[in-house]
This record gives C-alpha cells, structure tokens and sequence, in this order.
DNA sequence: CAAAAGCCTGCGGGTTCCCGCAAGTGCTCT
DNA sequence: AGAGCACTTGCGGGAACCCGCAGGCTTTTG
C-alpha cells in the first residue's frame, strides 16, 4: 500500500508520517506534498488510492485538490485532517464527494488512537469516519433550522462577494425580486431581520453587509470559500 | 530566565520548547498556555518577561493577549510567531506595542537558525527583529499609497460589521456625508471605483460589500480582526 | 503672507436596496 | 379534487447608498 500526504505546515506534516507508518505497517511507501497543486501531480503520477489531505494549504486548497482527484478517480479514499470544523469546510467536502466514496474527516486536535483507527477504518475497511464535532456540524448544518438550501448559500456567496441584485438574478438566470426575496430568507435564517412592519429604526444594520459578516462569525463562510469563490466570479464575468 | 509559550497547536508547542531550551541554555524554566486566555494569567502569576506568542488562538487571540500583558507590564519582550502576515495582524501588532518595548514578529516557515536567532536577540540582546515578508508588508501598508489611515480603517471595520452610513457618522461623531467621503477614498483605495461621470453600468458591485471582500481577500481584514471589532460593536451598542 | 492642500459639512439627485402586497405555478398531503 | 406549501414574478414606495458640486475651516508650504 501507498499513502501521499498533503500538507503544507512541515511539522504535521512529519507528524503524519510518523503516525501512517506506525498505524499501517502494511504501508510500503510515503508520498508527500506540501500544497494542493503537488498533491494533484504526485496523485496523478503514482495513482495514489490513499491520500491524507489537510483543508487549508496556500497554492491550493484541500477541497479543490480533492475535487479533481475524485473526477479522476472516484474510487480514490480521502481523509481529510482540518484544524476547524468550520460550515464552509464540512460543506465544501460533502458537495463534493463521490457516491460510495470512503472518507473521513478528522479534527487536528483528535487524539493520535483516534487519527490511526481512522486511518485504518478509511484505508483498509474502506468505511467513512467523521469526528463527531464535525458530524454535530453536518447535523445542524443540514436540519431546515437555520440551514441553507444550496441555492440560498449561492447567494449568499454572491453578496458577500459584492454582486448587485440585477446581477445575481442575470447570474442566476431569476428574476430580480426573486433574489431580493432569497435575500429576505437568508436574512432572517441569519436573523439579522429588519422588523418589519413600519420604517423603525431599531436595526442600525445594512442587511446584506450585515448578513455576510454574521455568516463568517458563524463560520458559514470563511476566507477559503471566498477566494474560491472569487475566481469563480472572475470567470464567469470574462464570458459576459 | 523563564520562558512563557503561548500556542494551541500541541505540536508546534513542543517544536518551540525544543527550540527555545536550545537556543536559551541560561532559560531554567518554560511554561506553556495553550491559548491567549490562560496565557494572560500565567503570565500574571510568573511575572514571565520573555514570551513567546501565537496569534490565531481560538480561546482569546494572542493580539487581545499581548495587549492586556503590556498594558500591566510595558516591558514585558514578546516575540509573536504566526502562520501568516496578514495586514490585519501586523496592523494589530504595532498598534499595541508599547513605546520602546522589544518584541518579534517571526513566521513560522522561517527556518530553525533563524527563529533561534531571534530569540536570542529579543529575550538577550532587546532588539526588534521583524522577519523580512512582515517588513515588507509593513513598508507597502504604511506607505501613503493604497495605504489606509487609522480612520479610514476603523470605518473601513464598521462597514464589515454591517453598520449604516448613520449609525457610523453617530458612533464616530461624524456628519453623514463625512462618512461617506470617507468610503470614497476606502473605495478608490480599494480600486472598487465607480466610473464616476454617468450613470455607466460597467460596476456590476455594490461597492460596500465589494470593498469588505476585497479587503479581506488582501488580507487587511480577517476573520481576528473582525470578531474583534464585533464584541467592541456589542459593546458600544449597549451604552447607546 | 498668500496659495495650496487637506478635512468637514450641506445640498441635491440618480440608483440601489429592503420589503409589503398580490397573483401565478407546481408539488404534496389528506 | 381541494387545501396547503414552496417558489417565482410584478408593482410600488420609503429608506439607504453613491457621488458631484460648493463653501468653510485648519495646516502646510513656498
């Protein structure tokens, strides 16, 4: 068996292979990456099956390099090895999982027993194993109480990018009160509801500068999911 | 000598007393805190004058920590040693540090000589030592262009937080239009500019929420940065 | 000293946002 | 089949935002 680890800060990154090789004996060799980008390439070239990938990397982050190696190989098994168990992360790596893939999320400050069992279930039992924080985060995530359809988080991505209403809905191909009314759901999901009825000003806020910012202190959003999200918005503006 | 290690991370606590031990042979004793928190009150209960700081912690960041730390004792040597040179953090930093004070601002991808090296020169010698990248970034913020004044940035915050033209004008006792020239140069700064003459329909942003993303996506803002200014928010709304 | 440059302020208007009201569609549940 | 729910769209209006123009004040500079 071969694992590639992918990780970008040098300590982890030993510490990794010193916890691989001490759970896996039957794991012959040790690739290693220290960003997405050469995560990608040493994947590709060893038909790496077997790859630990940290989140936040600075060339490419763990999501996008998981993404194209999953459209390669979907049968590929991933752990992913996070400090946080932020919302956009969780959400970021289940939009983008294979079906039947095997994988795992593990938090960074989980014990080493439970980073080698997860190791072992994931790579050799082929089984899914999620830290419970996450798992506690997928659950509220995905309960309708204050979860986001995918389409609200789209949007929700293109204010905090600094879109207008017209065109988000030129974007989205809606109409323009379409999107104010996402605005309105999302608002109040986020609960930074205006109250209402007459023109009281009890709320001192800009709602849709408001919204993004209680989105990010929520951890619905964070800088990753931005920048990705950036690139994605210059693109789609050149073929305009 | 004692030494205080303030940082979250088990394995680059233990990487630091490794270091610190070996490059301070006269340091008899280390203690370490594994956030800003209890960080604070070791610090208090050693009187430590040598620490050494992260600064993304979750309980209480290593700015708020070191702030309250010189605020007791302004001669206290701090050397910081962070993941990133963000502008918020840097910003952060030498906004806090006390007139004369010795402190470090070192990367953690610097190599092993010279994080020993600085040590030395802050907790022996009392001299600065700003790694080079920070430096830089330090000369391109400070420097008038694309630099922001401290209230420029403050609105520039208030903003981020959502608040209204009103509200800002009110908390920063300010006229309204005051507050909004205010964004004009926040936005022409930020090369988020409106055309200007007509009403020409080429920005398709709605420029105070472009500006927030942009300044996060160049590193002036983050996510420290804001949570910070959010609990000075909530306290400043409720003496209102 | 006078000119220049900078910051603060008021006015006015065009644009965008926020949102209540109402009507139309398609789906589910009883 | 009819009630109920979710989603979409149009209209309209009040508030907030973006910003050019212009006058007053203070500081800096030749």
């Amino acid at each position: 068996m071969e694992v590639l680890i992918v990780e970008d800060d040098p300590l982890h990154r030993s510490f990794l292979r010193e916890q691989v090789s001490a759970a896996l004996p039957e794991c012959s060799t040790i690739y290693e990456a220290e960003n997405g980008q050469q995560g990608e390439t040493l994947a590709r070239a060893h038909r790496a099956a077997h790859i630990v990938m940290d989140l936040q990397m600075n060339a490419r982050n763990g999501i996008e390099a998981a993404r194209t190696i999953w459209r390669e190989r979907p049968d590929t098994r991933i752990l992913f090895w996070s400090n946080y168990a932020d919302e956009a992360y969780v959400r970021g790596v289940s939009r983008i999982v294979p079906n039947g893939a095997a994988y795992g999320y593990v938090l960074k400050s989980t014990s080493e027993e439970r980073l080698k069992l997860a190791l072992r279930s994931i790579f050799i039992e082929n089984q899914c194993v999620i830290d419970n924080e996450v798992r506690g985060m997928q659950q509220r995530s995905f309960a309708q109480t204050s979860g986001f359809s995918d389409s609200e988080y789209e949007i929700l991505m293109d204010i905090a990018l600094g879109m207008t209403d017209r065109v988000i809905s030129e974007r989205r191909h809606l109409s323009l009160r379409s999107v104010q009314n996402r605005l309105q759901q999302i608002y109040s999901k986020l609960d930074v509801h205006q109250s209402a009825d007459s023109q009281r000003e009890d709320s001192p806020f800009n709602l849709r500068a408001r919204a993004v910012t209680v989105a990010m202190l929520r951890k619905l959003l964070n800088y990753g999911a931005l920048e990705k999200a950036e690139t994605e918005l210059q693109h789609w503006m050149r073929g305009r």
